[in-house]
DNA sequence: ATGCATTTGTCCGTATGTATG
DNA sequence: TCATACATACGGACAAATGCA
């Protein structure tokens, strides 16, 4: 899954953003090709030591910058281009 | 499948809670015997009238505190001893 | 071998209640 | 008062394992 980021709960930064720049980060790079699916919300959400809801808020910033596309019932996918 | 237990969803008790201190309750009683099967968790969730989400929750308890054993694709047993 | 029903497993979608700043 | 954050709860869709005809 790479590498657990820091995240900062007091700091100035929003909790939901910084886990939508890691996630971000990690497709800008490559490291998550396009097409490919993303670790379940809940599982992120395991991962990065926030809420469901925190990574919900997070994966819909990415969904409305095109960054990744949801299918209910199936998973959360690195958009294609 | 014994009496409809009264699950308050409004009270400080977890429903899930409930839920799985029924199940215990009719397992520690006998009502249950060991290696009989369990109702489906979908019908356990339409009997005590929550979701099926939170069934998962409750069985999960009771396997973690060895009362049940789950098979994918067969049901979910009272364990034995 | 194939298909079907049953049952558990996995996932996203949404809503609600509480706590915090 | 309000936004953030968390946990629970409910719902819907899809997938996988099992058993049987």
């Amino acid at each position: 899954m790479s590498e657990r980021p820091e995240i900062d709960s007091s700091g100035p930064q929003l909790v939901y953003v910084q886990v939508a720049d890691h996630l971000a980060g990690r497709i800008e790079r490559g490291e998550l090709a396009p097409g490919s699916r993303l670790p379940p919300e809940r599982e992120l959400a395991a991962f990065y030591g926030v809420a469901y809801d925190t990574v919900r808020r997070a994966t819909s910033l990415l969904r409305e910058r095109g960054l990744i596309v949801t299918v209910h019932g199936r998973g959360t996918f690195v958009a294609e281009r």
